[in-house]
DNA sequence: GATTAGCACTCGGTGCTGGTGAGTGCTAAA
DNA sequence: TTTAGCACTCACCAGCACCGAGTGCTAATC
């Protein structure tokens, strides 16, 4: 197999018929479907060699011997990367996707769920969004509310309006009152810092009552925000399993299941989010084709990721998983779209 | 076709075998294998002309000519009644279950997730959550935090420690120790009052600047407690579609893109639900035999659904989705045994 | 040397056929 | 009323021929 990463205009302009041809109809297509849809200026045998060639150095495959040229996770790479062009988002789609967000949106979560909803409407794929997850995370607030004399429930509000909440048990008994003024004297001293900054806060040296619960509110801040931090474990919201079942591609059920089990356990599809590096992206999308991700199950299957941003506080993946016969070309700036719309709306909730 | 409603001993007996091993096996029971597994004091032929009764007066099914016999909805409706015996839920199920659940739940949506999750692995079908209705609807806590002079945050704490967040605007400059002190007021005020009871709290009659932002707070508390109660069709969880995929009946992914349609549609799931009249239940626990709902798409599916209660103050609708060969016997205690774990778990978190 | 017409060949998909076996309904005997 | 016996039914499956889309190769053409 020689790997020339270069075609020649005549294979370019092949490569691009066949992935487009077969993104359509989901059939290997041949050399005389080519000649007369795509390109009536060479004939099927001369399309036929070159096609020979494109099978030979990797960028096509073919089923069985008598059978049309599929692309390969190669081919579908070289059309993303070089021959894709991208298609307008058209009004109607924009029309569906706008109104989902409100001008004045409630809660996170609300949002990424409408988010993930009518992605998967527009792409007719699989929809999946994580959480924000905050980039510089200095508090920005905090409050403690007594639930019984033995537990709290610590509310933290970090840099980018990110609310966290946490239960924490209270080494000693307390009630809303002195939470409160506890509270209001973290506030003053914490406020600003990062997690490093805090952790280094000289503890009160007094061995009372207010001492201890000041050190049990510290140390749950602490274990908020680095648990964030740490990422990974965002939400995970998926939508648009169905839209699976309309591909031929998962006509086989176990198939199917192997995809479900991922999508379906947040903990892995976190997992598979985080191994990606989305920095390497074009115009900010990034198409993960095929064997591309590590992921046994996820054979034959295509990711199209971005990431969304509001202002520099928080940023968060949103994308779609569908088969690796997708149209990338539609796809990828649906996604681009939905993903600028949730920014927006999200900077609107944080003010 | 004659609808006696009550068999005799041995039909009754042999609809048993029937139901139990066509659940079991997934496939049509002749009169030779019940005679060997389960009746063996009478023969095939005796055990045949009772199956041909069976099926004439609308208890059994028989796919073809040269088949054995299935339930029908009819029969497995006069099965779950009259002749299912409950098995216990089984130790192994419970140490799945209860951990779950811990000691100190930190948040509703949190919670029936858990639930949904667990209730889908131990029925092996499609779990289904209804939030809690009533609920949400009083005050807790609330906390206002300055963005800039003109516009602050709201946090809003409601009974089920449910967060809500909301950016509004100030109709006079004010600083962050302002706010503190409104927000000190009001909790005092305002906690444990429903919308309805907060709006009737009087004004501040002063026409100063606090007042003017105590009201801008107070209007704002009730938009989130209002646009969160608003929503009638409560939040719809579920869980477990693989689950369905394991199930020969669902080979065909045509009937299962139906079923998805509709389970993934949470407003179509939300007004089956509330279609169906939870109240004339056995022990709790309401079963909806193939097409005793209305849904077309639903042909073939069951559904077993109760009710979760935490004092007399919140309740919601748990259960499972399934193909209607489904062990009820054992899916039906262990929807209870959820449900009832749910329940505890919200009256811990509620307290 | 590149392109193309012609042609034999390959191989998956479809449809037909006949055999197999589980299961039935019926009849007549116990 | 129950049961043994038996002919009959019909889904399922394996085997087989056929069809046709599509290929690779060769020789003629530009």
């Amino acid at each position: 197999m020689d790997f020339e990463l270069t075609l020649d205009a005549r294979k370019q302009q092949i490569l691009k018929a066949v992935v487009s041809d077969y993104t359509e109809t989901g059939v290997p297509v041949g050399s005389v479907a080519l000649a007369v849809r795509h390109l009536g200026s060479w004939s099927s045998a001369t399309i036929r060699n070159e096609l020979s060639t494109l099978v030979e150095i990797g960028y096509l495959l073919q089923p069985h011997a008598s059978a049309g040229r599929i692309p390969s996770d190669r081919g579908y790479r070289y059309y993303v990367d070089f021959l894709m062009e991208e298609e307008q988002v058209s009004p109607a789609v924009r029309r569906q996707v706008d109104p989902v967000f409100p001008t004045r949106p409630a809660a996170v979560e609300e949002l990424l769920e409408a988010a993930a909803m009518v992605l998967a409407l527009v792409t007719d794929a699989v929809s999946i969004v994580t959480g924000p997850r905050a980039l510089g995370s200095r508090l920005k607030h905090l409050d403690v509310v007594s639930l019984d004399p033995h537990h709290a429930l610590l509310v933290v509000l970090l840099e980018g309006n990110l609310l966290q909440q946490q239960v924490f048990p209270l080494s000693v008994p307390a009630e809303q009152e002195t939470l409160s003024r506890i509270a209001a004297e973290l506030n003053a001293v914490l406020r600003g810092l990062d997690p490093d900054a805090i952790e280094a806060v000289p503890p009160r040296d007094a061995g009372d009552a207010i001492a201890a619960l000041r050190a049990d509110t510290i140390a749950q801040v602490l274990l908020v925000m680095r648990s964030d931090g740490a990422g990974e474990d965002t939400v995970v919201i998926h939508d648009g399993v169905r839209n699976l079942l309309r591909q031929p591609e998962f006509g086989d059920v176990v198939r199917l299941r192997q995809v479900l089990d991922i999508v379906e356990e947040e903990r892995a599809l976190g997992q598979l989010l985080a191994s990606l590096d989305l920095a390497k992206s074009v115009q900010g999308v990034h198409v993960v084709i095929g064997a591309e991700n590590e992921v046994e199950q996820l054979r034959g299957c295509s990711l199209v990721l971005t990431t969304y941003r509001a202002g520099d506080a928080a940023r968060g993946t949103i994308g779609v998983l569908g088969p690796t016969r997708m149209r990338y070309s539609q796809v990828s700036p649906r996604v681009r779209y939905v993903s600028q719309r949730v920014g927006q709306a999200l900077e609107r909730l944080l003010g």
